[in-house]
DNA sequence: TGTACATCAGTGAACGCGCGTTCACTGATGTAC
DNA sequence: TGTACATCAGTGAACGCGCGTTCACTGATGTAC
């Protein structure tokens, strides 16, 4: 059969979007070809179709991955007033939602040091989203010099993933909720 | 072929320290029974006169990495004049070493998305080596009241883990240590 | 306008691979007699 | 003291499983004549 000319970049996008949220919540290899072309309604045949290889799924739902929590994080923090959009960011990021959903949550959080072991070339697309995702948040931390703005946002979100990430080890909600709101203080009264 | 008794405890030390190793280096998978036999000298067959069952293997090796962590920045700590403990270990635990040696540094750092992942039997465990550590690292951290303590080991080893993760995604060792850099003057400057 | 053909997203059987796990077997040594 | 047997760490072939990948095929539709 053949299909509308939109019709194969939806496709594409659905499984993207799925792989992106398998992979947040499963890890780097938690979305099998055959788990996101059954998702979108396929058979695994068709999955080259649409990519050259595995690998190449892998790097796109961590780019779905990174541009979608920018975009909530920007939006967040563009309700707040200027000057304290990142107390804003800091509040969200360190919320029992955003720990509780990894999967549609930061994928440093999900993934971070999976993503230090992924091969050369993959590394190279990963740490290129890496400084997208840094100058999307630029504008929004604090410090008046770029130099200090950049050094912000490698403290606060160091600060966020690290809480985030032993956070979600912790099987006790209240000891989740304590492990975030230590770090959201400590971070809200640094700047 | 008969063994001497101490054999048995010994291979079975061995076993585990590589895997710890494994682990920390390539991921919760990375430790492969073939793989750790090998090293061993033995062949994979061997395996289960050690161990009931992968797992086993796993929770073992994370135990071990828990403790080889904790005895090496204790020892650090230990170096340093009463109440500066704590910015030893942070220098140490923020050093290019312990960012380029993720085989033998600490298992937050190297896998705590993973860890979150486990399964429930699993991750009972692996809170319950994270406990450890904690109260490991309880005396050298700066506070005069317990509860002081224990907010900032959480916002203290989620800052210096994040900054580890996010260092070992990037390609070039200067970026590398300006964020291990970067952390490191404002965990010295927060306490 | 009707017919023959090209296109191409999707199908599903098949492949090799690495993995954890099982199991009948080996053989050096300690022990019972 | 010498012999028969039990022990048990280690061996290696074999298993099923899920994975990424390949490929001959399908069939609805656009296009050329």
């Amino acid at each position: 059969m053949r299909y509308k000319s939109e019709h194969k970049a939806e496709i594409h996008q659905k499984i993207v979007e799925d792989a992106s949220r398998r992979v947040r919540a499963e890890g780097l290899t938690g979305a099998a070809v055959s788990a996101v072309m059954r998702d979108a309604g396929l058979t695994h045949g068709g999955f080259y179709k649409h990519f050259a290889n595995k690998d190449e799924l892998v790097i796109q739902s961590l780019s779905e991955a990174f541009w979608e929590i920018a975009e909530f994080l920007a939006h967040a923090g563009k309700k707040s007033k200027a000057g304290t959009e990142w107390k804003k960011i800091v509040e969200v990021y360190l919320s029992p939602e955003h720990c509780d959903h990894a999967e549609c949550g930061c994928p440093l959080a999900a993934l971070a040091p999976e993503l230090a072991r992924a091969d050369e070339a993959m590394k190279v697309q990963i740490s290129g989203e890496l400084t997208k995702y840094r100058d999307r948040m630029l504008p929004f931390m604090p410090g008046r010099r770029v130099a200090d703005r950049e050094r912000a946002f490698i403290v606060i979100f160091s600060t966020m993933l690290g809480a985030v990430a032993i956070a979600r080890i912790l099987p006790d909600a209240v000891a989740r909720a304590k492990v975030l709101a230590s770090a959201r203080e400590f971070l809200l009264n640094s700047f």
